[in-house]
RNA sequence: GCCGAGGUGGCGGAAUUGGUAGACGCGCGGGACUUAAAAUCCCGUGGUAGCAAUAUCGUGCGGGUUCGAUUCCCGCCCUCGGCACCA
């Protein structure tokens, strides 16, 4: 018999899937249940495919297959998310326009995504920076705009003197200096755009509950969005004139509110100025101008002191009429609640630590803790806090929001930690915003007419000051020649993160006439969505998860899908690592696929790489065992390959059924690496036993998820024309799997003392009498008394014995 | 600091509800085949004691519940991931 050839095989069934369009999905199939399977499309770097892209696809894949062998009409489509800053980098560096090397990267990259042998439909791929798919990101952008939901407002940049440029937070060193000038970076102001995504707060997080996603990825997205209920309460500055003088807090902790002895303003407050005393100014500005030039980042990133200065300025507190300090502080943030603060240093940290640094009187009025040695920041009963006393904090938080509503002092509120979503990109290889400025300078939308909105070609790619589109001639022609003279083009690009909001909609659209023409088809949304699978990095938790999910409840509220949540099931594939760090070209650490692909083939690398440990765990790379599942897959090969006889009918049966039902179970809940190892118990009992032909055509289709060139291979041994894949999945007999005897495990004061075979439906007398017999239990019972017997049916008998 | 996940042989890992800890694989030791090697096949493989049967210790550390704990409870230590002055 001919030893399996894993090279020539795997060259021969990827030629013949791609020949007879295996994998082309029938969007339109009514006879089977629908399984949309996807995963996170890649950016196509000029790099090889890395083990990490193996790792993530590979198992994704063999999911798919499993759910098609189930007889699901499975879509796994694949594209890529090719705007971004290092095609425009790799332009600075080169002068090599990005839309070539990305069109090159991507066809290599294609070539290298066949050689996993993944079943992806390559007649409905996208690409996020052709003008086909952009067309469509301008499209939602306007929907958005239309709605409501997206609108300009200044907002600060990082802005690298040197390089003339807008750098992104990751480019900014925590010390405050770019990574690549090494200038200090400054804060500049500009128009931007931005999605209201925060109108959409309390709906995203409610929709958590329905998702079958991991409990982590649903309370980091908790996190981010960040709902606190409190209340805004309204101090009375002194010595400012009434309606001027407002300064409206919110706190979580109303029931403190006899507990504030001062308070503190974000130094970019409004009512600074006023506030202000004449003595102080002079302090009170250095102060401003100094927190000034610090980024956000600086101010919240460094684990300082805290520092602030007095205003000079009193306010009084509207529950008891005393006067208290304001101060400013960088601690208080401009952009969370309300860029004011009423400080309760006796229960909360961050206000005790400040008050114990100057001096500010600190009060208990909460009992529990010792407020000499820290803030009790737990809850407890209200103590020196006149009608509140006595009762506990959710009790005196509700009291205190009712009184402060009474004497209009202030109201309940939710508040949350979610920002909107801001998409302006100061730079070029993204799709251009399609907006455009009447002379008077009001945004108008780009009509639909003219989608694509077009990104210009001739343009510098080096920073020059200003965002690249705005040194495109050619754009600005092309918007005087549309609008009329005077009208200008807006010049900056959208984030990235908005064309991979809405990917999953376009690739079932995609490569159809009809999808040119419409960014989606009702119905086909309603029958594909949502996504069944969605396998991917965690390290999107927050930021693709969130705005995609966004993105499509805005959609559904403009009519363009019926669904709220795009994502039903959601799983995050491990990290793999080299040693312990991060696989990087920078550290030079990365393991490449290719060498093992051409000495086993791709079918023993996926599957060594799922037989490593968990998926969603990850791993540190080694090559240490590959050779074990290679050696799996010669002696699967020949086990089902030859001739065999049986010799224990009833084991060999059972063999095979325990198998089908352990490996469909565990690819079920992605155990992939438990799932090889049945099938590998299952080739070492089937060389002892055998294996009768009949059980042959099964077992092959449940390697097929995970091995299937070598599926393919064997299925034709076996005399199949078809595609095994256009089988089914096998099923077993929960009668087979039943043995005749059973091993009871005999325990002595919960030790195991031995064990023994008795028939599965002995009863308890016969297991007894049974386990008696046993000489080392026989042994340990001599002279002892039995006084307490605990049998378990199946598995095991205990004897409680006391000496006598 | 807060949130989350985890800590099991020489190594990767298994143990679905509290019921034989270490499946499967790597590695290692021994053997068969071979002139020899590779490949392949067979046997063994947590520590300690013992020729063995077996005993004893053993799932990060210290307690607890239970006939019985890797699994449940309390208190620590360490590693990894995320967030970070959010009022």
């Amino acid at each position: 018999m001919a030893k399996y050839n894993p090279i020539e095989s795997e060259r021969k069934w990827q030629k013949k899937w791609e020949e007879s369009g295996l994998y082309t999905c029938e969007l339109n199939d009514e006879s089977r249940p629908k399984f949309y399977n996807l995963v996170m499309f890649p950016y196509p770097s000029g790099d090889k495919l890395h083990i990490g892209h193996w790792y993530n696809f590979a198992p994704a894949d063999s999911f798919g297959r499993y759910m098609r062998l189930k007889g699901y009409n499975v879509f796994e489509p694949m594209g890529f998310d090719a705007f971004g800053l290092p095609a425009e980098n790799y332009a600075i560096k080169t002068g090599v326009h990005p839309s070539k090397s990305i069109k090159v990267n991507v066809e290599t990259m294609v070539k290298q995504l066949k050689r996993i042998g993944t079943m992806y439909d390559w007649s409905k791929t996208v690409n996020t920076s052709s003008p086909e798919y952009y067309k469509w990101t301008q499209w939602v952008f306007l929907q958005l705009f239309k709605k409501g939901l997206a609108y300009q407002r200044e907002a600060s940049v990082n802005w690298d003197p040197v390089d003339q440029t807008v750098l992104a937070n990751e480019q900014v060193l925590p010390d405050g200096t770019a990574e690549r000038s090494g200038a200090v970076v400054e804060q500049k102001l500009l128009k931007q755009w931005f999605f209201k995504i925060t109108a959409y707060a309390q709906r995203l997080l409610d929709g958590l509950e329905s998702l079958d996603w991991p409990s982590k990825t649903k309370i980091m997205q908790q996190n981010w969005i960040g709902r606190s209920e409190g209340a805004h309460i309204v101090f009375q500055a002194e010595d400012v004139p009434d309606d001027e003088g407002e300064i409206t807090v919110f706190t979580t902790r109303p029931d403190t509110l006899f507990g504030a002895t001062y308070m503190v303003l974000a130094p970019e407050h409004p009512l600074v100025a006023k506030i202000t005393s004449d003595k102080q100014r002079p302090a009170v500005e250095k102060y401003i101008k100094a927190v000034g030039t610090k980024s956000e980042l600086q101010r919240t990133d460094l684990e300082k002191d805290k520092t602030g200065i007095f205003t000079g300025g009193y306010a009084i507190n509207p529950v008891n009429g005393d006067k208290i300090p304001v101060w400013i502080a960088d601690y208080v943030l401009m952009s969370y609640g309300t860029g004011a603060i009423m400080a309760v240093p006796g229960h909360d940290e961050r206000d005790y630590e400040f008050a114990r640094k100057y001096e500010i009187p600190i009060k208990q009025v909460v009992k529990g803790g010792d407020i000499a040695e820290g803030a009790f920041t737990a809850e407890g009963e209200a103590i020196n806090s006149g009608f509140l006393d006595g009762l506990k904090t959710p009790e005196a938080k509700k009291a205190m929001i009712k009184w402060l509503e009474e004497e209009n002092l202030g109201t309940g509120v939710v508040q949350y930690r979610l920002r909107d979503w801001l998409l302006s990109r100061q730079r070029y290889w993204g799709a251009p915003i399609p907006i455009v400025y009447d002379p008077s300078g009001n945004p108008h939308p780009v009509p639909d007419e003219h989608l694509p909105w077009l990104l210009p070609e001739d343009v510098e790619f080096k920073p020059t000051g200003t965002s690249p589109l705005g040194q495109s001639k050619e754009l600005i022609e092309r918007t005087e020649a549309i609008f009329g003279k005077g009208w200008k083009p807006e010049i900056d690009t959208m984030d990235t993160f908005v064309c991979s909001s809405f990917y999953y909609l376009r690739y079932l659209m995609a490569g159809s006439a009809e999808g040119e023409e419409r960014f989606i088809n009702l119905d086909r949304e309603k029958k594909w969505m949502p996504v069944d699978m969605y396998i991917g990095g965690p390290e999107h938790a927050c930021m693709h998860l969130i705005y995609a999910r966004f993105i499509n409840m805005a959609l559904k509220d403009c009519g363009f899908a019926v669904h709220d949540e795009p994502f039903r099931r959601l799983v995050h594939q491990g990290l793999i690592t080299k040693d312990g760090a991060k696989m990087s070209k920078s550290k030079g650490n990365v393991v490449s696929p290719d060498e093992f692909i051409s000495e086993y083939g791709s079918d023993v690398f996926r599957m060594y790489l799922m037989f490593m440990g968990p998926f969603e765990d990850g791993g540190d790379w080694n090559d240490k065992g590959i050779t074990g599942v290679a050696r799996f897959v010669d002696r699967f090969y020949n086990l089902l390959c030859s001739e065999s006889s049986v010799s224990d009918e009833s084991l060999a049966s059972r063999n095979v059924h325990a198998t089908i039902k352990k490996v469909g179970e565990d690819i079920e809940r992605l155990n992939f690496n438990t799932a090889i190892s049945a099938l590998m118990e299952f080739v070492n009992t089937g060389l002892k036993v055998g294996i009768a032909d009949i059980d042959k055509e099964a077992v092959v289709k449940l390697i097929a998820p995970l091995a299937p060139h070598l599926a393919e291979e064997i299925w034709s041994v076996l005399g199949f024309e078809d595609s095994i894949f256009n089988s089914g999945w096998p099923t077993y007999d929960e009668s087979l799997l039943v043995a005749d005897t059973v091993r009871i495990v005999v325990q002595i004061n919960g030790k195991v003392r031995g064990n023994v075979d008795v028939p599965v439906d002995a009863d308890e007398q016969a297991v007894v009498s049974a386990a008696l017999r046993v000489e080392n239990v026989e042994r340990f019972l001599e002279g002892a008394e039995i006084v307490k017997r605990i049998y378990v049916p199946g598995k095991l008998i205990s004897f409680v014995v006391k000496p006598s």
